[in-house]
This record gives C-alpha cells, structure tokens and sequence, in this order.
RNA sequence: GGCCCCGUCGUCUAGCGGCCUAGGACUCUGGCUUCUCAAGCCAGCUACGCGGGUUCGAAUCCCGUCGGGGCUACCA
C-alpha cells in the first residue's frame, strides 16, 4: 500500500463553484476521487459556497454534473447524501457560528472592529516601510470601554483568529515538511461583519466534522494550511487526528500563465461539446503532476485508480498541452466499440442537423463509423466527416469543383458511369474492381488523380472516408446521381 | 517587498549516487505504406537553469545564485 496512515480513508474535493470547473479544478478532483478509490476509502464531494457573492446555483449544478459526466462518483455529498451532511456549506451556517462563539469564548478569537479603509491603511504604511503586510493586533485586547465606543459608532465586528506567537510545521505528502513562522500568519478573519463565515473557518470545520482524513487540494491553498491547522487547534482536536495534508501542483496554460480563455480552454464543458471523451480528459488529466511510474501512459479509469498513489504525484506545476490531450482523445475513440462509438456520436449528428434520428438513419451511421474511426480525434469531426452520407441537396465544395471540370476529369467521369452502370451487385469490392480495371488499368491513370475525380464527384469533397466503401453507402443510385451531377459542372 | 513552493528535450514525464554517450509519449521533420485524409511502421531533431562544493563517481546529495509560480482579502 501507500502511504496511508490507517484504515477509513476519507478524502474530499471542495470546490468554490464562483464559474464553470476548470481543468485545474478537475485535475484535483480525479486525484481526489483517484485515491479514494485506491485506498478503498471515501470520496466525499462537498460545495464551498460561503461566499455568496461570487457563487451561482448554476455554477453549483454545473459542477456537480460535470463530476458526474465525467464518471467522478462520489460516496457522500450533494444528491447521494451521507451521515455527515448536509453538503453545501450555506446550509451549514448554524454550525460555523457556533464554532466562531466557541472560539470567542476561549478566546482563541475575538471581535475586530477595524473598518476596511482601517486595515488597508495599516496594509499601506507596512508595505511603505517594507514589512510584512498584515493585521496588526489592534483590537486584540480592547477595553470594554473601546468596544462600547466602537458599537456606538456602529461598527460590525469580525470575529478574527488569534495566532499564537511561535510557528506551524505539518508534513506535506508531497512537499515533505513545511513550516511557517506565525510572524507571517496574522490573525485572520473567520466570520464577516455580516455573520457570514469564511472560507477559512468553514473548511476547516466541515473537514474535522465530517471526519476527512486526506486533503488533497491545489498548491494555491498551502499557505492557508497554518490557519486550517490553528483552527484545528481551537476545535480542540488532537494533533494525530489531524487530516494529513497534499498540495498538487498547478495545471498552467501555455504560456506558464495560469490556464485561461487566451491560452487554452478551461472550462469543462468546452471539452463536452468538442468531443472529448471523459476517459480521455481524465486520463491526460492523471498525467499531468503524476505518473504511474514507467512509461505506460494509457491507462483507464479503473487501471489509474489501481495505480495511483500520491508519493508518485509531483511537486512542479505541469503546462497543460492540447496536442497530447487530442492525440489522447483520439487513441480513446480509436478503442471504442462501435456501439460505443454510435452512442457517443449520434448527439454531435442531430445536434448538426446531419439526421434526425429514423432508424434508418442511425443503421446507416453505424456502418459509416467504422470508416472514420481511426479519422478523427474528437467527435465533434463526426458530422462533416458522414454529412455526404444524408445531405439532402447534394452539392460539391465550392473549392473542388474545378478540380473536376477539366477534360481528364470528365473523361474519369463518363467512364466511372459505363462501368458503374452495369453492376449487379454493388459493394465495395465490385465498386473498385470495376473502377481500378477501367480507369488505372485500361486508362493508366495514377489512383490518386482517377480516384481523386470519382471522390469529389460523390462525396463533395477530396477529403473523404475510403471512397469505395463510401459509394457502397451511399448506394448505386445515389452515387451515378452525383457523378452524372458532375460532369454537369 | 515579505513568506512559501517549484526548476530533466518545445510540452508531459522516467530517473532516487555508477545500468545515463539521459529512456518513453505528444509535437515537429524525413521516409515507408497508400484511392484522399487518417491510422500504422521506421528514422531524426532537441533537455539535466547557472556556479560552487561532497564523492573514486552527481541529473540524482549540500550550499549559493538565477528564473518561474503562489500567498500576502470581511476570495477560495
């Protein structure tokens, strides 16, 4: 095994849904789930919506659709529920106040009064006289004077953390020890003036009551980890029953800024509708900060949840590559069984407009499948690529068309049409015995200009699936129509 | 600025002191195959940020340096 320190792993995937989940946000949440399901623990899904300003209930939708799309299932959390919910966090509000009021009372926290403008000039002069920004303790021990003061002007106190002089150490799974001298952690803010609690109250609390063991989350967070521990500390938790800690490294853009519109597509949806494959997207998702380890890359979901281990995960942030997801994506749909195929494909065809949905339809894209599978490398290819199998008002690409205009074309055109005629039975095989007889042999033209000519006539286009076995779909009297149609031109 | 994290081909990575004249994958280039496009196969290009140590021996350990990133909120 790996490092798993006892039994009941328990690990969560927390995100903040403030837009669409991010390739960052899902990489975090397969390695989650990934080792959830390699130590036989728990994978606990929950909604960090504290902050309801920046947080929709579509985004909220949106995510948990997304984890589900994407085959991330969850033990415990938003629609299948769990002994430790409920599991969005603005439903928890109750219990974070009573935690603050416990804090208060143990004075490991206390009201601040200070106003915004307040702080940000302390913040100012810090950074003016070039040290550590932060809060500065004055309303660490106020007088019951002060406070009857600052309440008469009508202030609405925070209730902030009191670090302790001293420092925080705890061991990172992937980093190793890591400590921060608390001269650098000020007291932090844990409820709003408004009585709403912050991030850094709320995860803290929901992961000790909810009894996670691993908190495997982005290296964003690391520096937030001292606080999560102070507040452990408040909570009265013994230092053992601690979750054990996993920063992953960032997923950047191209240009080794983070991922964004302008060097990559982030959102997840965008790779759904492109025609990416969720085995795919996760399993380039599993390379990048991890590996298994040797030079195996292809591996499927079950394969990276028997594999994964965090002791293989790294330490440096990974620059996100569409090249390899696509080549990936393709080596994805290339192992799809046609029935597979046919399924994940025939949303991207009505959805084009390409059919309708008949019966006769959907038979007759699963004998195209084959022919394009090893063509493309998202599914979104799929219409354009067996568009010439349906299109009602056949018509060659404006771009093609002089290319078989000329007189030599013409000629492959005429005879194609007195050796396609006369066929009885009509497959692909009679099609090109028919065709390479005539036109190669007794024309001694190169394939690839007499082909060429039979190519853009029947499908439109001189990019096509194998021309024989297209023109045996299309059918004998679809496929004289349009060769007749072009010598028209 | 301060604190923290990070540093092997263009990119993702293997590598845990000798098996490394650094391996694999994607990309790119050339070739084979070929009815187009693909797929497949073969070949090639290109990397241990830099400088010091430690050691018989360093990509691997230590120090420094440079570079990148994160945090520094009544965001998460």
């Amino acid at each position: 095994m790996s490092t798993t320190p006892g039994k009941n792993v328990k690990v969560r995937f927390a995100p903040s849904p403030t837009g669409d989940l991010h390739v960052g946000n899902i990489r975090t949440a397969l390695f989650d789930w990934a080792y959830a399901r390699h130590t036989g623990g728990t994978f606990l899904f929950r909604i960090e919506d504290t902050d309801t300003t920046r947080v929709t209930d579509e985004y909220i939708q949106a995510a948990i659709e997304t984890l589900k799309w994407l085959g991330l299932n969850w033990d415990e959390g938003p629609e299948v529920g769990g002994d430790n919910g409920p599991y969005l966090q603005s439903q928890r509000l109750g219990i974070y106040a009573e935690w603050a009021q416990k804090f208060l009372d143990q004075k490991d926290a206390y009201h601040c009064y200070c106003s915004a403008e307040e702080l940000e000039a302390v913040r100012e002069a810090q950074r003016a006289a070039n040290v550590a920004p932060g809060y500065n303790g004055h309303c660490r021990d106020l007088t019951t004077e002060q406070i009857t003061s600052y309440k008469g002007e009508g202030r609405l106190p925070v209730v902030r953390m009191r670090m302790p002089d001293g420092g925080t150490t705890f061991n990172d799974l992937i980093r190793g020890d890591v400590s921060f001298d608390h001269k650098f952690v000020p007291d932090f803010v844990l409820v709003r003036g408004d009585g709403s609690p912050l991030y850094t109250l709320a995860v803290a609390v929901d992961d000790v009551l909810m009894k996670v063991t691993h908190v495997l989350r982005g290296e964003d967070l690391l520096s937030s980890t001292p606080r999560q521990i102070r507040v452990y500390q408040a909570m009265g938790l013994a230092i053992q029953d601690y979750p054990v800690f996993a920063h992953l490294p960032f997923v950047m853009g191209q240009d080794n800024a983070k991922l964004s519109k302008r060097n990559g597509e982030v959102s997840i949806a965008w790779y759904r509708d492109k025609g990416f494959l969720p085995e795919a997207i996760c399993n380039y998702l599993a390379l990048l900060g991890w590996s298994p380890g040797d030079d195996r890359e292809n591996v499927t979901m079950k394969e990276l949840t028997e594999l994964f281990t965090v002791e293989k995960v790294h330490s440096s942030p990974a620059r996100f590559d569409m090249k390899k997801l696509e080549a990936i994506n393709g080596d994805k749909i290339r192992a799809l069984t046609i029935d597979e195929f046919l399924d994940w494909s025939l949303p991207f065809l009505t959805k084009a407009g390409v059919i309708t949905g008949t019966a006769d339809e959907i038979a007759l894209v699963k004998l195209a499948l084959p022919l394009i599978q090893e063509r493309i490398i998202m599914l979104s290819e799929v219409p354009a690529m067996l568009k010439f199998l349906f299109v009602k008002e056949f018509a060659v690409e404006t771009d093609s068309v002089a290319k078989i205009t000329d007189d030599a074309s013409k000629a492959v055109l005429k005879r194609s049409i007195q050796e396609l005629e006369p066929l009885t039975t009509w497959t692909h095989e009679s099609i090109e015995v028919a065709l390479r007889s005539s036109l190669i042999e007794d024309m001694g033209l190169k394939p690839r200009i007499a082909f060429g000519a039979v190519r853009i006539a029947t499908t439109g286009s001189t990019i096509s699936p194998p021309l024989f076995e297209s023109m045996e779909l299309l059918g004998k009297q679809a496929s004289l129509a349009r060769i007749r149609a072009g010598l028209e031109l």
